[in-house]
RNA sequence: GGAGAGAUGGCUGAGCGGUUGAAGGCGCCGGUCUCGAAAACCGGUAUAUCCUUUUGGGUAUCGUGGGUUCGAAUCCCACUCUCUCCGCCA
C-alpha cells in the first residue's frame, strides 16, 4: 500500500513513479473520494462534539435530580439519526479508497532502472564459468527418468500435470537441500528459523500484497476461507501483525522452510516439461524486517546471503536487476539470481530477492517506534528465495552429471545426504 | 463435534448506563534528593484519524461487527479467539 498522504501533498512524484512502472491508475478517483471523506469528517466530528456535551449534560442535570425535557432529547435523537447516515458515508468511502489503493503497486527505487519487461533487465554480474562438458548431456527429467529419482507421470496420475513425484534418493536430496540451507542462514547468516502454517487468512495474504489482485494464483479453501501460501513471504508478513516493535528488536532476520503453492494460471504452456515450473514445490525463504534508512544495505546483504548457497554449491550463477517494468507489485527494488543449467541449457531463476520498503508494513500494520518518544513508523520488509528447491535440483542434475550417466553431490550436501552421488 | 469459562491500556487488575481514555498496582521515561546509586517523593507515560499545525483542539477505539439509548467498557444479538473438561484423531 502506498502512502495516501505522499498521494495527497505530492501526486505528481506517484504519477512519475507509477508512469516508469508502465502503471496508469484512476489516482484522481482517490483523491476526490478522500477529499468527501475528509468533509464528511469534519461535519459528523462536530456533530458528535455537539451530541457528547449535551449528553454530558443532560447527565449531570439528571444526577442533580432537575427535569429533563423530553424535547430535548427528542431533536438529538435526529442529529442521533444524521450522525449514523454520516458514519455510514464515510464507512463506505473508506472502503472505496481502501480498495483503489490497494491495488496500486510500490513506487520503484529511484535507483531502479527504467525498462519495460524482462529484456530490459540488466546482468550485473557473472559468478563462476559455464563449464564444458566433453559427452552429451541430458535435461533433468531424462536424468531423472532414467535415474528412477523423478517421476513426473505419477505425480502427474495423484494431482494432474505441473505435479511431480521423487522417489528414492531423489527425495533424499531434497530434503537434505532444504535442511542445509535453513542449517547455512541460521548458523552462518545469523537468521532465525522459523515454521510457519502453510494455510493462512485472508487478511495476512492481502497483507503481503497477494490479494486482491492476484488471487487467480491462489488455492483457495471455500469450506474454511483459507488461502494456501505461494511463499513463506506470506505468513512470515502476518507474523509480526498490527505490532509495534522496539528500535532494539530491529532489524529481525527470519528463514522458513514451506511448501509453495502456486496455480500459475497466467504461465499456462510455459515450462510444460519437468519440474521447473510447478503448482506446489519447496522453498527456503529469507526475510528481513529493518529500519526504513538501512533497507537499500539490507538488500544487498540478503542477495549476498542467497548468492553463497550458489557458490557453496558450485554452480555458476548471474545477478540480473529487475527494471521498473519487471519488478512485482510489491518490491521497490528486486534483483534475481539465475543459475546456469547445462542440461536445457538456460538460467533459472532460483531467486529473487526484494526490498518492499514500507509497502507490505502498511498493509499489515507493522511498526517500529524510532525511539521511547517518537510515534511509531512504518517498517521495511525484505525478502528473498535462499533458495527454490527444485530448480536447484534441476541445476545440481544437470551441472553435476558424469560421462558415466552418474550425478555427483555437491561437497557441502553430503553430511546431510549421506552419499556422494546418484546413479 | 459436545459442555463450560473468559476477552479492559506494555503487563496486572477495578469498573451502579451519565466529566471513565478508563481507578489501583507493576513496568517505563523525566525530575527532586544523593559524591554516586538504591529507596522515597513529584510529574509524565496508548493508537488512529480530522482541523490548526508553534502551541493546541475535536472525534473514534475496553476481542470484532451490529442493535437499544439523548448518552454504552457497562444492556441485547451475532461472530471470532483463548482456556478447561468430554469425544475423535496424526
Amino acid at each position: 500500500m502506498i502512502s495516501i498522504d505522499l498521494l495527497r501533498n505530492n501526486p505528481q512524484i506517484v504519477i512519475d513513479a507509477l508512469s516508469k512502472r508502465g502503471e496508469e491508475n484512476n489516482l484522481e478517483d482517490i483523491l476526490s473520494y478522500d477529499e468527501k471523506r475528509r468533509s464528511h469528517i469534519i461535519e459528523n466530528d462536530e456533530l458528535k462534539h455537539h451530541r457528547n456535551e449535551v449528553s454530558k449534560n443532560i447527565g449531570q442535570r439528571r444526577s442533580r435530580g432537575e427535569d429533563v425535557d423530553e424535547s430535548e432529547m427528542e431533536v438529538m435523537k435526529t442529529v442521533g439519526e444524521k450522525i449514523a447516515s454520516l458514519d455510514n458515508d464515510i464507512k463506505e468511502l473508506e472502503i472505496t479508497i481502501n480498495d483503489l489503493l490497494s491495488r496500486i503497486p510500490n513506487l520503484p527505487d529511484p535507483d531502479v532502472p527504467v525498462g519495460q519487461d524482462e529484456n530490459d533487465n540488466p546482468i550485473i554480474r557473472q559468478q563462476g564459468e559455464i563449464p564444458s562438458y566433453d559427452f552429451e548431456l541430458q535435461p533433468h527429467w531424462d536424468i531423472g527418468e532414467r535415474l528412477d529419482i523423478i517421476d513426473l507421470p505419477r505425480g502427474a496420475k495423484l494431482s494432474g500435470s505441473r505435479f511431480y513425484s521423487l522417489k528414492g534418493l531423489g527425495s533424499k536430496l531434497e530434503r537434505a537441500l532444504i535442511a542445509w540451507m535453513l542449517d547455512y542462514h541460521t548458523d552462518k547468516h545469523g537468521y532465525t528459523e522459523v515454521s510457519v502454517p502453510y494455510m493462512v487468512r485472508q487478511d495476512i495474504i492481502f497483507g503481503s500484497g497477494n490479494l486482491p489482485k492476484f488471487g487467480d494464483n491462489l488455492y483457495h479453501d471455500n469450506e474454511d476461507d483459507l488461502w494456501l501460501i505461494p511463499t513463506a513471504e506470506v505468513p512470515i508478513t502476518g507474523l509480526h501483525k498490527d505490532e509495534i516493535l522496539e528500535a532494539i528488536d530491529l532489524p529481525k532476520y527470519y528463514v522458513a522452510h514451506t511448501p509453495c503453492f502456486r496455480r500459475e494460471q497466467a504461465a499456462a504452456g510455459r515450462d510444460t516439461r519437468g519440474i521447473k515450473r510447478v503448482h506446489q514445490f519447496h522453498k527456503v525463504e529469507m526475510y528481513k524486517i529493518v529500519d526504513p534508512a538501512t533497507s537499500n544495505s539490507e538488500l544487498d546483504s540478503l542477495l549476498n546471503d542467497a548468492e553463497d548457497i550458489c557458490k557453496e554449491l558450485g554452480l555458476p550463477y548471474r545477478i540480473v536487476q529487475l527494471c521498473t517494468g519487471d519488478i512485482s507489485f510489491v518490491s521497490a527494488k528486486s534483483f534475481d539470481i539465475e543459475v546456469w543449467a547445462a542440461g536445457c541449457e538456460e538460467w533459472l531463476e532460483v531467486s529473487t530477492c526484494s526490498n518492499c520498503t514500507d509497502f507490505q508494513a502498511r498493509r499489515t500494520s507493522l511498526r517500529y517506534k524510532p525511539d521511547a518518544k517518537s510515534r511509531p513508523q512504518f517498517v521495511h520488509t525484505l525478502n528473498g528465495s535462499g533458495l527454490a528447491i527444485p530448480r536447484i535440483m534441476i541445476a545440481i542434475l544437470e551441472n553435476y552429471q558424469q560421462e558415466n550417466g552418474s550425478i555427483k553431490i555437491p561437497e557441502v550436501l553430503i553430511p546431510y545426504t549421506g552419499f556422494d552421488s546418484i546413479s
